[in-house]
RNA sequence: GUCCGAGUGGCGGAAUGGCAGACGCGCUAGCUUGAGGUGCUAGUCCCCGAGUAGGGGGUGGGGGUUCAAGUCCCCCCUCGGACACCA
């Protein structure tokens, strides 16, 4: 509304120029549209036949597939719910220098939203002519595309002067507006380049049929061809810096997706144009002064600009940097182009049409009420929230076989038809009043519910609001005074795998700053700090056909080094536990086997948590032997009895268990389980040593088991109540270190000679810096490597060692 | 191709620029046991050496900084991951 009352008072000019009140109803709706975060969008969607469901971009792989699944997914056009992610793009790449984040995961996220600099300049076509402007196709490509221009995006306009030709993508609507009716002929006559014309009859053959070869082939065949096809226009178009006339082409190394859609190629320095430049012989002209020695085809590196002058503007001698700040400012002057950002990402393709998903609070007039475009959506009124799934007999969306492109999406709700007709006097439609109305029958993403779950969570039972904001802010605001001036607040630690770096974070991060906006939230940022947990992998065998088998039935050969499965030879690869692998080992076999605490400290003690490891079952028995070690410290096994005693305990286990207490408190919080877990192996290691017949005093029994629950909660909890304890240990205090039992009343420092240990002398923890330097001087096998000399160097590093350069 | 990450014993791994290999698996020997297993004790980076005496080498390769480098810098190799005709 607000949007509505500025166009109309005319605060805010429309895109075309033209006065609002001239707009018709669509017209107009589609600008406001155009402003909307959630909005219905007849665009080319991402269409799974096999799990008959639409996708969202971050859903497809490289390869053209479902990232579910792996099925062939298809471009079609379909009118979709979508969300305007775009319009937060630049907040998104910006405030992942605020989070706590691993690098790889901030520098995917960066990738995906590809911002880069750059400045779009305008080719005014001048039809189909070449250089001279004669030729008998000139008439006919001057009613057709004189006087429209082509808008390209570029990221190096200080290359402009080595432009050489355009390429538009094949989909691109300006194709068949220059497309003259017949060739035109060069000027000095000569015939056209069979190469160029593709041996068509007319450009319109050309493109057709080029265009049907395109089509025919798949995301998958299109990334593995990369040799550069194309078929020239027939039109041309004039380079604003020097006034050169450039054949126009169409060719599929140039996306609609991206940028324009349109390119400037420039042979000298971007090698895909040099491909398609030596293919269809066309002129290569460097622009940028390659370094001496250079001998490959395009040069994209630095250099001093060449070539690159007109009588108004030089570029030759900048610098890559200079050159395009110059020449945009120049384009900028005739309005010949300006500097733009381009961003890879794309709005959030948000509806699916599947049962188990949140239905949208939206519906239609059932009379297909209309403005004179689509049908127009309504909000329903915050008292018929929340819009539940109605019970239906089956759940499952209409799939249809992987390759059948031309099938078509189908909602699973669209078959309740009870549920999706109802009447109602919407304040969405005040000028209808009571109506009939039809549900929308597509369903939310998967990642709908986990883009805000951690704000629900907080507070899940308030049936007001989605969360109460003080709640929000005490648990998830910011925290300046902790963390830094910048802090943009959320949740303290999130655990997960690094396959949601570009999906679940991204969507998460979206709602959140929307959210933010609005003045729901504190924080800006969903999750302060983010840790990919490793993958755990393992073996996996193929056999001959490449088919996974069984990784537990798998047999190995002896002395042959080869493996076998039912007596046939097989495979053996190295990848991630999973079911596609078939190579999981299960938590229930483990916990049967060996138990829980067991199976929680082998996985703990592996390695670091933020590594992938390797599975080994063979190495878990160390994890239960070191369980059972402790368990037999405190308690007889044929007895039951507790083996502890009220001893006080010995200058050594004391000095050692506060020692093993300062360390493991500095590992839980820094997530290093695996290095707390073998502190408290050596521990145990000496108690076993010192108390080989019982009598563990209770002084180090205890701190001991309150440090093993966090990783063997069974256990300790168990241990504890053994102990003499009724309440759970996690209302016991964390034991804490005595500092002065971490300092030794001596020291032993090694001598180094030349940076090799030569000797060792024992001093009192007091000794200053000289008397440990004369110590070390004293040292019969120092003096004898000195043999008299005097050392050039000796250094002394306090605590640590003695370093003597003779 | 681009961007990340990683290369250390037979294996998983440890090491604020300061004694490389903590801890675990495996292996070797001994004790326990009827036997197997469990448990316990000792040993286990490589080479020379009879050795618990000494000495030499060693963290993917090559250079550099430093008294001192697995660790910092440069180049290269290999492996893993992500993105990829993004102009």
């Amino acid at each position: 509304n607000v949007l509505t009352e500025q166009f109309a008072a005319g605060e805010r000019p429309t895109p075309d120029g033209r006065p609002w009140t001239e707009y018709s109803d669509v017209e107009r709706r589609t600008l406001i549209d155009s402003y909307r975060l959630v909005y219905l969008s007849e665009a080319p969607v991402n269409w799974c036949p096999a799990l008959g469901t639409v996708l969202s971009n971050e859903e497809v792989t490289a390869d053209g597939r479902s990232e579910r699944g792996n099925f062939p997914v298809f471009r079609r056009r379909l009118r979709q719910w979508m969300m305007r992610i775009t319009a937060y793009a630049d907040r998104l790449a910006d405030d992942l220098d605020g989070v706590d984040w691993p690098e790889s995961v901030k520098a995917m996220q960066r990738n995906w939203i590809g911002r880069s600099q750059g400045a779009s300049v305008r080719f005014a076509v001048t039809g189909a002519s070449g250089a001279t402007g004669e030729g008998p196709g000139r008439d006919e490509a001057q009613r057709d595309g004189a006087g429209s221009s082509i808008e390209v995006f570029t990221t190096r306009p200080d290359t402009l002067f080595g432009a050489t030709y355009l390429v538009l993508a094949p989909e691109h609507p300006l194709v068949d507006a220059i497309l003259p009716a017949a060739w035109p002929q060069p000027g000095t006559g000569e015939e056209l380049d069979g190469r160029w014309t593709g041996g068509a009859e007319t450009p319109a053959d050309a493109i057709a049929g080029y265009r049907s070869v395109v089509g025919s082939r798949s995301d998958l065949e299109r990334q593995e061809a990369r040799d550069k096809t194309g078929v020239f226009t027939g039109a041309w178009a004039v380079n604003p810096v020097n006034g050169e006339s450039l054949p126009v082409f169409v060719a599929d190394y140039v996306l609609m997706g991206y940028g324009t859609g349109a390119i400037m190629a420039v042979p000298g320095q971007d090698q895909r144009d040099w491909d398609f430049a030596t293919v269809f012989g066309l002129p290569i002209r460097r622009t940028v002064q390659p370094p001496e020695g250079f001998d490959g085809e395009a040069y994209v590196g630095s250099g001093a600009a060449i070539n690159s002058a007109n009588d108004e503007i030089s570029l030759n001698g900048l610098a890559v940097d200079e050159a395009k700040a110059a020449i945009v400012e120049w384009l900028a002057g005739r309005g010949d182009g300006e500097a733009v950002v381009q961003y890879k990402l794309r709005d959030w393709l948000f509806s699916r049409q599947r049962y188990w998903g949140e239905p949208f609070p939206v519906a239609y007039a059932a009379d297909g009420e209309t403005d004179g475009g689509p049908s127009i959506p309504r909000a329903l009124p915050d008292s018929d929230l929340p819009v539940l799934l109605p019970d239906v007999d089956d759940y499952s969306p209409k799939s249809f076989a992987p390759d059948d492109r031309d099938s078509a999406p189908e909602s699973p709700l669209a078959r309740a038809t009870e549920w999706t007709s109802f009447a109602e006097d919407l304040a969405s439609d005040p000028e209808r009043g009571w109506a009939d109305y039809v549900r929308e029958t597509n369903t939310m993403p998967q990642w709908a519910g986990s883009c805000w779950y951690h704000l629900r969570y907080l507070d899940p039972f308030n049936t007001e609001t989605f969360c109460d904001p003080d709640v929000e802010r005490f648990w998830l605001g910011p925290r300046p005074e902790e963390f830094g001036p910048g802090d943009p607040g959320g949740v303290d630690l999130y655990v997960g795998g690094v396959e949601h770096a570009v999906l679940h974070l991204l969507y998460a991060r979206f709602w959140q700053k929307v959210l933010f906006d609005l003045g729901h939230v504190s924080a800006s940022e969903p999750f302060r700090r983010l840790f990919n947990q490793g993958y755990i992998q393992a073996w996996a065998y193929t056999d001959a056909r490449g088919v996974y088998v069984p990784a537990e039935e798998v047999v190995e050969v002896p002395d042959g080094r080869g493996f076998t499965w039912n007596s046939e030879p097989v495979t053996r690869e190295y990848g991630k536990m999973g079911k596609s692998l078939r190579n999981v080992v299960t938590p229930d076999e483990m916990c049967a086997t060996y138990g829980a605490d067991t199976f929680r400290l082998y996985e703990m003690s592996t390695g670091p948590m933020e590594a992938s490891r390797p599975w080994s079952t063979r190495d878990v028995v160390g994890s239960q032997r070191f369980l059972q070690r402790v368990w037999r410290l405190m308690v007889d096994e044929q007895t039951g009895a507790l083996r502890v005693s009220e001893d006080e305990p010995g200058e050594a286990t004391l000095r050692l268990m506060h020692r093993t207490i300062h360390g493991v408190r500095a590992d839980f919080p820094a997530m290093h389980y695996n290095t707390a877990a073998a502190k408290l192996i050596e521990l145990s290691n000496h108690l076993t040593k010192t108390y080989p017949d019982g009598g563990l005093p209770r002084a180090v029994a205890e701190p001991l088991v309150l440090m093993l629950a966090p990783l063997c909660p069974h256990l300790a909890e168990e241990l504890w109540s053994m102990l003499g304890h009724p309440r759970s240990l996690a209302y016991a205090p964390f034991p804490e270190a005595d500092e002065s039992l971490l300092v030794e009343d001596t020291v032993e420092y090694p001598i180094q000679v030349n940076g090799k240990v030569r000797s060792r002398i024992t001093v009192p923890a007091s000794a200053t810096e000289d008397e440990v330097r004369a110590a070390a001087l004293a040292d019969p096998k120092v003096v004898e490597l000195l043999d008299g000399a005097e050392p050039r160097k000796v250094i002394v590093v306090p605590g640590r060692l003695v370093n003597i350069v003779p």
